[in-house]
DNA sequence: GCCGTTTTCGGCCCGACTGTTTTCAGTCG
């Protein structure tokens, strides 16, 4: 008998959201009726945003829990996991080149044409979808012309040129965004309302392109001024409706206009998501409203209702209004509505009592003690936590255990001298690969303070390294455990980790968690900080700072904790210092 | 394929744009 293929470990919820998009992608180039693919998409979704094992809740029966996920995937999950394959995905993968979906990748070209070229003409590559074009013979297929030709061979030229083109992480994205606001204010017509909408309006993580409304009585005039901005490079299309335009980075930018009575529609709708909208619209059309961009239609009266403010769509539609960072489908239209279960008060920035995570030039950081702690302080912050990293960092100064003593006398001196701040002596500890830390407890328990983190040995197996991350958890003096999953966004996946797990044991402790506000970090991710505040986890949101200036990364991290639908109650350093001490570990036993 | 104030079948958002069409299908956001 041959051995059980390598491919059966359990899959982990990346590797199953992935063959369910495979298995839309393939049903629909087999013909499939649309929503069934649409089904897959979604369930792939659901699963890529579970906190916990999706392949463990199909085991137990519970996949169908989850939004979306029904008898028939839940069986699919399950096959994945015991054979390592879908038996439906092999089949179509049998009748389907591989190359086949890559054409409908292509912009303008989807799956009823790809499957149309194929079966006409063989084509089953971008290479064969190019000798095609080029030789003229895209256009002897019925429905197809030179147009059509030309814009393949476009749209190959185009995907090139971007295939592999970075996100833009939030700040960089609201930045161009604010900058291409402030040029088209300058030129605008007087009346023009101009606004960010779309995903950075959300506070995702990273964004493809740039979404702005505007409204104003002259639509084609201010369509006109984003054309002569000097950011642009390219304007596809302008006119009453609005423009779309590139800029010399690359940035694809959309500027949508309405008339000013619209506004509040116009915002509602580009503001998106595509999942919230679709979802909306789907629970008011039963009482016979349909909302666009344009209004919402009245079945019963005929009539359109504009509104000017977004606030008053909702309203309209018998919701309270939803923060734009919850507008994702995750519940919060049910939440939204009557006996519902209500809208969390999410945290705001001004929330924020002190930082607890931070670095001065004692390690990597690029400021000293008391530069750093001014600056806290002119934020307004009760309280600043240095926690260099530790004895066995591997960049910036290693602290050893005597300078860590130092360090802490330094931070004491700083405090006394020091008014309208307390500064606490902390640390971001390293946790070795076998879950212990590089101080000992003795030296530990000196602090206010500690963060444990992973900065070495990314590359264990999933089993180790969460109980690598559980024996950390576990330590009586670790209050939290630093940027859990060690992901950098657009760079660097989350090390192999069982975050499910890590929670639990969280909770089971006492130990908090971070939202670490580094935008490239921001990590927990938003749907895992949800599930831990669900689980009993205490979050604390933390800017880690190496400067200064970066003390005001804080706002990502709110970001992400506001995606995560938590409130102040639901993050620590919200409260005062004197409240909080008490709720780490070490001062509960 | 999922789901339920339409509840085990019959629905499943909305509009713009494009290219190829004599009235619309495909694609996109």
């Amino acid at each position: 008998m041959p051995s059980i293929p390598s491919n059966t470990a359990t899959p982990s919820n990346t590797a199953i959201a992935e063959a369910l998009e495979e298995l839309g992608d393939l049903y629909e180039l087999d013909g499939a009726v649309v929503h069934r693919v649409l089904a897959y998409r979604a369930a792939a979704r659901s699963v890529r945003e579970a906190a916990n094992s999706v392949a463990t809740l199909a085991a137990a029966g519970r996949a169908t829990e989850l939004p979306g996920i029904g008898a028939t995937i839940q069986d699919k999950i399950n096959a994945l996991s015991e054979a390592g394959v879908i038996p439906a995905a092999e089949r179509l993968r049998a009748k389907f080149p591989p190359g086949l979906v890559a054409l409908t990748r292509l912009h303008g070209l989807g799956p009823k044409r790809a499957r149309l070229l194929y079966d006409e003409l063989g084509i089953d590559s971008l290479e064969a979808l190019r000798d095609a074009a080029v030789a003229q013979r895209l256009r002897t297929v019925r429905g197809l012309g030179p147009k059509f030709e030309a814009n393949v061979l476009a749209a190959i030229e185009a995907g090139a040129a971007t295939a592999g083109q970075q996100r833009l992480l939030l700040p960089d994205a609201l930045e161009v965004a604010g900058t291409l606001i402030e040029g088209l204010a300058a030129d605008a017509p007087q009346d023009a309302r101009l606004e960010v909408a779309g995903s950075a309006r959300r506070g995702v993580e990273s964004v493809k392109d740039i979404d702005l409304v505007a409204t104003t009585a002259e639509p084609e005039r201010l369509a006109g001024c984003l054309a002569g901005l000097e950011q642009i490079a390219s304007v596809g299309s302008s006119g009453a409706a609005g423009a779309r335009a590139r800029t010399h980075a690359g940035v694809g930018v959309d500027l949508r206009i309405a008339a000013p009575p619209q506004h509040g529609n116009l915002l509602q709708h580009f503001t998106g998501s595509g999942a919230h909208n679709a979802a909306l619209r789907e629970r008011v059309v039963r009482r016979g409203l349909h909302v666009s961009e344009y209004g919402i239609l009245d079945d019963a009266s005929g009539d359109t209702a504009t509104y000017a403010e977004e606030a008053a769509v909702y309203e309209h539609l018998g919701l309270f209004f939803i923060p734009p960072e919850l507008r994702e489908d995750r519940g919060e239209l049910d939440a939204a509505a009557p006996g519902g279960t209500g809208l969390p008060g999410l945290v705001q920035e001004r929330d924020i009592r002190g930082d607890l995570h931070c670095h001065t030039v004692a390690s990597d950081g690029r400021a000293g003690i008391e530069e750093m702690a001014e600056a806290a302080r002119e934020r307004g912050y009760e309280y600043l936590a240095f926690t260099d990293h530790s004895a066995s960092h591997g960049f910036g100064n290693a602290v050893s255990a005597g300078e860590l003593r130092r360090q802490i006398e330094r931070i004491r001196e700083a405090d006394a001298k020091l008014d309208g701040i307390e500064l606490l002596a902390g640390s971001e500890v390293n946790v070795l690969p076998d879950g212990s830390l590089d101080y000992d407890d003795e030296l530990l328990r000196e602090l206010d303070w500690v963060i444990a983190s992973v900065h070495t040995a990314f590359n264990m197996a999933e089993d180790n390294m969460t109980a690598r991350m559980v024996t950390a958890v576990e330590h009586p003096l670790v209050d939290a455990i630093g940027h859990p999953t060690g992901r950098l966004i657009g760079r660097r996946p989350p090390y192999a980790l069982d975050v499910g797990r890590l929670i639990e044991a969280a909770a089971a402790s006492g130990t908090m968690l971070e939202i670490n506000a580094n935008p490239r970090r921001r990590d927990l991710s938003e749907v895992h900080a949800r599930a831990a505040v669900a689980a009993g986890v205490l979050v604390v949101v933390d800017s880690d700072a190496h400067a200064p200036a970066t003390l005001a990364n804080m706002r990502w991290g709110i970001s992400t904790a506001r995606r995560a639908w938590l409130g102040p109650q639901d993050v620590a350093n919200t409260r005062p210092w004197s409240e909080l001490a008490p709720l780490r570990k070490r001062a509960r036993v």
